[in-house]
DNA sequence: CGCGATTTGTGCACTCGTTCACAAGCGCAT
DNA sequence: ATGCGCTTGTGAACGAGTGCACAAATCGCG
């Protein structure tokens, strides 16, 4: 997985209220609520950690850990109540309110982006959609017209929205991500290929395709080179 | 991040030639990648740790250690040789063969990855794409044509194909990474939201769009707590 | 009511990754 | 040739994350 972190240098401070949870632990959560999700169309009401763990392709002693962060009471000999945990998941993770998301270019991606409907089973509404192109300007994608970038600030500002998504060109992501900041935004899911330089508090998380499958290929290479090494 | 692996549990055996290298450092040097290309573009044909970490996003002693991995030698007193440290790490990465990859799922998602430039630019071909469902079978999708998935362990083998992604509905995406491990596919890069179990020696990264937005979530609920609490 | 089966929560040891700090090496100017 | 400034490579300290193993808690049943 590639990503950028920033802000919020290490030091989460923990309050009563608001335990302070790892970082690698609130990276599996949306993993555990899913399966959660899964478990619980299947008609299952309780899990334990280890069906759970296995749902969730992980081990069982990590996800007892992991839910012992966020105040959770399974209770023992019994399991985890399976709607509970997913209200107390979707509470950490801020997930109890839809939250509105900016989506900037709309080329490839950020097309299928824009249809994609696991953002909206999930939690998020796609507020916007802008590109800078003045030709793709009016376009409708999904019931939802497509601006030109300038609308921005208005729009983030008049619709509250926090979380902005970079689809575009790596020359331009830069500048869209200024103009996001600018205009209030403080979380960025940027899918272009290059680092973006942000002021502290605002957070970004860099996904990038190839960079996935440059991994792969990595792990491709060294067993090629490894069953070569076996056969001689 | 959200990432799944599988296979080679932990011990890299580190064979003279091919020494072992963390996974936590293959992860970063496609990003060092990039950074160099844009580097070359931009006319330096060297580069310090300083100025190369920057470029990717991360401090300048972790560069430092991750490319003393691969045996690389800059020059004291004067950096690394942009070229050659490009080419260094696409031997590493198994980049110096154009890979072929079979994208099975042409839906919203699967479309935009088709068309994705940045495969192409970085290593990859997609030779074939993949859907079960008949009414899109015969589309054609920058000049390749959507096949049936029943036809995918011929074409997977005849082209030499050993990475997969998959980009179907997550109810259809086991019965997919069946067919490509069944037909020799090795690693798999997985866009639905459910895990997958595969053979050891076989090699899933998983990316779920939603998990980042999520990720997201949860620092932007956190941050709204905190500076709720200064208010007070 | 008590006992055994079961499952959670967690202290502890350990591995993996990051960061610091500095010695060793290189080039250039003098 | 020598010394000086710069940069790499790395040993060592540190911190985060993982997994084991077990005590504590709960339920069901006799």
């Amino acid at each position: 997985m590639s990503q950028q972190r920033t802000g919020n240098p290490g030091n989460t401070p923990g309050t009563p209220d608001f335990p302070d949870i790892p970082e690698a632990t609130v990276a599996r959560l949306p993993e555990y609520l899913r399966a959660l999700h899964s478990l619980a169309e299947a008609g299952h009401d309780t899990a334990s950690s280890e069906s759970l763990a296995a749902a969730a392709g992980v081990n069982s002693a990590k996800l007892r850990k992991d839910l012992s962060h966020l105040g959770s009471n399974g209770t023992r000999g019994v399991g985890y109540n399976v709607e509970r945990l997913i209200g107390q998941i979707e509470h950490v993770l801020g997930l109890t309110t839809l939250r509105a998301v900016a989506l900037v270019g709309v080329g490839n991606l950020g097309h299928a982006l824009a249809g994609y409907s696991g953002f909206t089973t999930r939690g998020f509404h796609i507020a916007a959609l802008f590109d800078a192109d003045a030709s793709r300007v009016g376009e409708k994608i999904n019931n939802l017209v497509v601006r030109h970038i300038d609308e921005l600030a208005a729009v983030v500002d008049t619709c509250q929205i926090a979380i902005g998504v970079i689809a575009t060109p790596a020359h331009a992501a830069q500048g869209v991500a200024d103009v996001l900041v600018n205009s209030g935004v403080t979380s960025i899911l940027n899918f272009a290929p290059c680092v973006l330089s942000v002021p502290e508090g605002v957070d970004v998380r860099k996904v990038d395709l190839a960079v996935e499958l440059q991994i792969l290929s990595f792990h491709e290479h060294r067993k090629a080179a490894l069953t070569g090494a076996v056969t001689l």
